[in-house]
RNA sequence: GCUCCCGUAGUUAAAUGGAUAUAACAGCGCCCUUCUAAGGCGCGGUUGCAGGUUCGAUUCCUGCCGGGAGUACCA
């Protein structure tokens, strides 16, 4: 199947060459199907230059375009667009390709080597909504550069030292170590408890939490020791079945405690260089780039997260030479990553050149900034389980084999549910988090989109029962296979923007396409048309299942 | 104070400088003897305010108002 896209930017380059034009075309889709399946505002460009009349340039144009098979009508409009539409022909081939490509239809043929840090969430406190956040966007991106053909690597970048590390063993110490025979879940919620309050009472007990920061550091105190083992290792285990749920299997897992050892010593190497000693830390002077100052090492000789950064950067390279590396934070962060970028660009140009900082929002409940600081956290697992018990009450029992099937499911819808719901922002802006809205699963939702798919899917089995074969007769401008024919387009626009909000989009057009047709036609009758009907649902369900496959969400086979 | 982000329907959000600003939720009214009603159909905007650039501005620029984040040893 030709790209139509590509294909129709040809035709305007050929016409525009007869008419001695010179433009960068940009294609786009028109704001209304009506108005045809793909427009260019190119004649409006070239008209302000040339100063002459848009619309007049737009038909002068649209009569040099050489016929084509896959295009059945080009027509320009006012102001001086100009519009395509796909020919029935096209159409057709196009729903053979789907049927054909099954799993396959819409992947891209890149080839770069990419590395994508997400989730990065911290032993000793809380997995919440937050790290559900970066897991479910670094996990959709992940899935969205695979598609494009690339090589990706997960990576989790988890905070095993520092400040917040020290706090929750110092209330660790206040409160004492957990009940024996307490579960991995009690467990992790416990070290949270411990972290809230380490947290609470920083401001009193520095002293004591930073000295207790520096014997983490240099493993110095056995009896610390101990109590920091055990605990990294609850979170790490905790963190592991939070992973399995959400469908997320990390290459590589790096620990502060790695980065921080080169980090410090590229610091220190660069002292002069890039980097400065003021009262006795170690500085990058961002004022000098229109950024702000930030200690690289601490005055106790500790390297901070720019630090630790900075060593990763490296170890990523060594471990796996990448063409990108991306990664995915919240946004609260941006300006330090401007400052850790730069100084990185100073030390390592190269590795400066190939990465990427991607934030999301930050993730707001009506009651302000969630802080785990003040233990006012919605836990990633806690959400999870109240959005699974929503589920339960709506599923009708007698759908299910048994009780495990059912489970299952509703596990899936809950998780689909909880993706969804963050991917359908654009990136980058903050979620007003509303629990009630979260829980409901009607309108624009992540189980719309498996409730559709699995319609179409029974329609499909009843078709099967009845023996009438997805057959595509013949090729029509409706509305389904005109959407159905996008997404290869819609996922590289997706790949090319870094934004997976672009595939929601579209999916929830598509949803809603097919249950309006699936609202007035019977798909399996008698008819001739049958069997192109159900060739059509067949695609429907095959595209769906796709662009849910790119945000990380599962299709039910029932629900 | 300074830097960055944001302000769109009652609410939550869409919209590479383009066509009649797009949806969902909430509200009202319809549609299950049909392949799953977690569905479909119908009914609403001074895009915070004031200017500017442009054939064309939610989008770019300036000022103001309002919200958020960051601003040297947390991340």
């Amino acid at each position: 199947m030709i790209n139509p896209k590509e294909n129709i930017k040809k035709l305007l380059a050929t016409a525009l060459t007869k008419l001695n034009l010179k433009a960068d075309i940009i294609i786009e889709y028109p704001k209304l199907l009506s108005h045809g399946d793909f427009s260019t505002n190119v004649a409006m460009i070239l008209a302000k230059e040339k100063k002459i009349s848009p619309l007049n340039l737009a038909s002068s144009i649209v009569a040099e375009i050489p016929a084509d098979p896959d295009i059945a009508e080009v027509t320009a409009v006012a102001p001086g667009f100009i519009n395509f539409r796909l020919s029935p022909k096209f159409l057709g081939e196009c729903l053979k390709t789907i049927l054909a490509e099954k799993e396959k239809f819409g992947r891209g043929k890149e080839r770069e080597k990419i590395i994508i840090e997400y989730t990065d969430p911290n032993p000793f406190k809380e997995f919440h909504i937050g790290h559900l956040m970066s897991n479910t966007i670094g996990e959709a991106l992940s899935r969205l550069f695979e598609w494009g053909g690339n090589e990706v690597k997960r990576a989790c970048y988890q905070g095993d030292v520092g400040i917040h590390v020290a706090s929750a063993v110092w209330g660790l110490q206040e409160l004492g170590l957990p009940p024996e025979g307490a579960t991995l879940a009690e467990k992790a919620q416990f070290l949270g408890r411990a972290y809230a309050l380490g947290a609470g009472e920083y401001e009193k007990k520095k002293s004591e939490i930073d000295l207790l920061n520096k014997k983490i550091y240099e493993k110095s105190d056995p009896a610390v020791n101990a109590i920091y083992k055990k605990g990294r290792e609850w979170s790490l285990q905790y963190f592991d079945t939070i992973y399995e749920k959400l469908g997320t299997k990390f290459d590589f897992f790096f620990f502060e405690s790695e980065g921080g050892i080169l980090g410090k010593k590229i610091v220190e190497e660069n002292i002069g260089k890039v980097f400065e000693e003021s009262e006795k830390a170690i500085i990058f002077r961002g004022e000098k780039y229109g950024l702000h100052t930030r200690v690289f090492v601490n005055s106790f000789g500790l390297p901070t997260y720019e630090a630790k950064e900075l060593g990763l950067a490296k170890i990523k390279n060594e471990l796996y030479p990448y063409d990108l590396s991306v990664i995915v934070t919240g946004n609260e962060v941006n300006d330090y990553f401007k400052v850790l970028l730069k100084a990185l660009r100073l030390v390592f140009p190269a590795l400066a050149e190939k990465t990427r900082h991607i934030s999301h929002g930050m993730l707001r409940l009506s009651s302000g900034k969630m802080a785990s600081r003040k233990g006012k956290i919605i836990t990633a697992i806690g959400l999870l389980s109240a959005m699974k018990e929503e589920v339960l009450k709506k599923m009708d029992p007698a759908r299910f084999a048994d009780e495990s099937e059912k489970e299952k499911i509703a596990e899936m819808i809950a998780v689909g549910a909880l993706k969804f719901t963050i991917l359908k922002r654009s990136p980058g802006h903050d979620i007003i988090f509303n629990i009630k809205e979260a829980l409901s699963l009607e309108g624009d939702s992540g189980p719309y989109l498996q409730y559709t798919a699995t319609r179409a899917n029974s329609v499909l089995e009843k078709a099967k029962a009845i023996g009438i074969e997805a057959v595509v007769l013949k090729g029509e401008s409706h509305e389904l296979p005109r959407l159905l024919c996008r997404f290869p387009n819609i996922a590289a626009k997706a790949r090319e923007n870094l934004s997976p909000q672009i595939i929601v989009d579209y999916l929830l057009e598509l949803a809603g396409s097919f249950n309006n047709f699936y609202n007035r036609v019977i798909i399996v009758d008698e008819s001739v048309e049958a069997p192109y009907k159900v060739a059509l649902v067949m695609a429907v369900h095959e595209v769906i299942a796709n662009g849910l496959n790119i945000l990380g969400i599962k299709v039910p086979p029932k629900m």
